[in-house]
RNA sequence: CGGGGCGUGGCGCAGCCUGGUAGCGCACAGCGUUUGGGACGCUGGGGUCGUGGGUUCGAAUCCCUCCGCCCCGACCA
């Protein structure tokens, strides 16, 4: 490719706002523009995620997994989906078409798979067997704009038993962790949901990053790592600090003005946040009102508590709900709510509210609390669940070591689902139907992308493993004799008709500019043709990684670009 | 959903407070001088100042509406 035809110029500044150095280097080297909520690839970007595919076409291949394309869109009426049965991080769009059609957007939609298998597997014969898409995604909870729409890989399979699918997810899994390891990118596996039934918890695969939207809990000690919603500790019942001197047999009421927090409660009464009991409302679809109660220094897991009360979605509660049983917000608690039945209102407590020491909690009276509440002798809960939001510092689940907080970039995630769909079915060996086991792994490109360049890159720009350059050589010609033009021009063909992809910077531009932008685009290996060494028959050649530079005669050249290994 | 910030040629910004001919740097075009680490001179083109309304003789500037983008919060009982 000609820099001088090439669509999308290299940037000497980036949007202001922009705080993330990764994709700054992005947009300078002209990989891609930010568009009005979502990246627009370039061509040079285009090359990368064609590198990228190929990888991962290559890796999915060589697993025995079958390329597939899904529909984008789906009439709504056509999902019966599952709560949770789209994968992690997507989530689908609604809209309309010109007949009032309500359509979704879920190119990775399980149940895609679900009437294939319908359709093509009868019998037991035919299974395992691995199914995969390229396809776009958007996901609508994703922190920043640009990271919501994106480009993914997802990987299906579908098996005749649970172990079966244990052993095709390991082979997923192995083809993954082929794909990173070509990428060169460091990046863990760790737990990103609840172990279902017999077979493993859903994982997530993370790279460690500065700029990363995954809150992460990790055990130095033991290994154990687990995005903050899914980690699990060995808290468990750990009990409450005892309010000092407090020994009466029944909750007694105190004045607390102006004590609407837990902040607020701790610091009027001198005693610590976690000798407090906290409330919590949630409104939601299944069961209506939710009052959880917790610890007041412990935070509510959302996906934990709606696992617990098997609901799908939590929103704040609104006042009127509130009110209507009695609670008083700002003071509330689940001491002597009126109204309180089962269809009204569904009390979940943590235990770090039911197995410790005596609490305080809200009187349900403005500017009151109560002190001295036992849990069982002063109230009840209809539904003990651990709905607490593990931290730092929590005890590791295995060795009880204190957790580590970190963030990282989710770029990929397994599930190995243990919905069996009912239509999709098989004729085992003895001829009985069952149900087909299936499973989904992906990988999104744009966070690939962006955590190979935070992993290589310097202060000039990008530096680009072999595999994953946008082109294998950089060609600039510098000085504007004919003789340097024409034997640059002969040497961009040459190397061409050799099968080595070149960027080659034929514009007439100063050689401070020239090597800026190399240095910043980050081709592997850069070659210079210039009226300085032509003379001499001499081509320079520096590695991007390295910064080594060798002079190599010019009928050498390709050559000796082989011999650098340093191209794909 | 809540709070804060921003919106002015392609990009980065100034101007707004205190209303009065829309500016600077980069980029772009032409000419010349340069040419191994983001060169220099001269000349030139390009902007309904995010949208709609209001105040005013006059609005980029003051007031209101809406839209978009960025950051933070989402746990308050």
């Amino acid at each position: 490719m000609r820099m001088s035809a090439l669509f999308g110029r290299t940037l000497r500044e980036t949007p202001a706002d922009i705080d993330h150095p990764p994709l700054r280097l992005m947009l300078r080297a002209g990989l891609a523009r930010l568009t009005p909520g979502a990246i627009t690839w370039l061509p040079v970007g285009v090359r990368v995620l064609r590198r990228l595919e190929t990888i991962v076409r290559e890796e999915l291949t060589h697993i025995g997994a079958q390329e597939i394309r899904f529909p984008l869109f789906r009439p709504l009426i056509a999902l019966d989906l599952a709560p949770g049965s789209l994968a992690p991080a997507l989530s689908t769009l609604e809209c309309t078409d010109r007949s009032r059609r309500s359509l979704t957007f879920a190119p990775a939609d399980p149940t895609i798979i679900a009437s294939l298998a319908t359709g093509e597997i009868a019998s037991y014969r035919q299974l395992p067997v691995l199914l995969h898409q390229m396809h776009p995604a958007y996901c609508s909870d994703c922190r920043a704009s640009w990271l919501r729409e994106s480009l993914a890989w997802t990987v299906y399979t579908l098996n005749s038993s649970t172990s079966e699918r244990e052993e095709t997810g390991a082979r997923v899994h192995t083809a993954i962790e082929r794909i990173f390891r070509r990428c060169d990118i460091q990046l863990m596996s760790v737990e990103a949901g609840s172990i279902e039934g017999n077979g493993s918890a859903p994982r997530a695969y993370v790279a460690i990053s500065g700029y990363g939207d995954t809150d992460l809990l990790i055990c130095e000690s033991c290994g154990y790592a687990a995005v903050q919603e899914a980690a699990r500790t060995a808290l468990g019942s750990a009990p409450g600090a005892l309010p000092a001197g407090d020994t009466s047999d029944h909750p007694e009421e105190i004045a607390t003005p102006d004590c609407a927090t837990i902040a607020d409660l701790a610091r009027f009464c001198g005693i610590p946040e976690s000798a407090t009991a906290k409330a919590v409302f949630f409104d939601s679809p299944e069961r209506g009102l939710i009052f959880a109660v917790i610890r007041g220094d412990r935070e509510i897991n959302l996906k934990k508590l709606c696992t617990a009360a098997g609901i799908s979605t939590l929103t704040p509660a609104r006042s009127e709900q509130i009110n209507a049983i009695g609670a008083v917000a700002g003071y509330a608690s689940p001491v002597g709510l009126q109204n309180r039945t089962p269809d009204r209102v569904l009390v979940v407590a943590d235990p770090s509210v039911t197995a410790g020491s005596p609490l305080i909690a809200g009187a349900n009276r403005h500017g009151y609390h109560l002190r001295n509440v036992i849990y069982g002798r002063d109230w009840r809960a209809d539904l003990i669940a651990d709905i607490a939001l593990a931290r730092a510092g929590d005890p590791c689940m295995n060795c009880s070591a204190p957790l580590r907080q970190t963030t990282g970039l989710t770029i990929g995630y397994a599930t190995r689902s243990n919905v069996f769909t009912p239509d999709a079915t098989f004729l085992d060996r003895e001829g009985v139907t069952r149900p087909i086991a299936m499973a989904s792994f992906g990988i999104y490109l744009e966070r690939l992308i962006l955590t190979i360049i935070e992993q290589h890159c310097d202060q000039a720009g990008i530096i680009w493993t072999p595999e994953t350059a946008p082109f294998d050589v950089h060609l600039i010609r510098l000085g504007k004799h004919d003789a340097t033009r024409e034997a640059a021009d002969a040497l961009y063909d040459e190397l061409i008709a050799a099968g080595i992809a070149v960027l080659y910077d034929d514009r007439d531009d100063t050689a401070g500019v020239k090597f800026n932008d190399a240095d910043l685009i980050g081709v592997p290996l850069r070659l210079v043709i210039s009226d300085r060494f032509l003379s001499d028959g001499l081509v320079e050649i520096k590695q991007r990684a390295t910064g080594a530079i060798t002079k190599t005669p010019r009928q050498e050249i390709i050559a000796e670009v082989r011999n650098t290994g340093l191209f794909s």
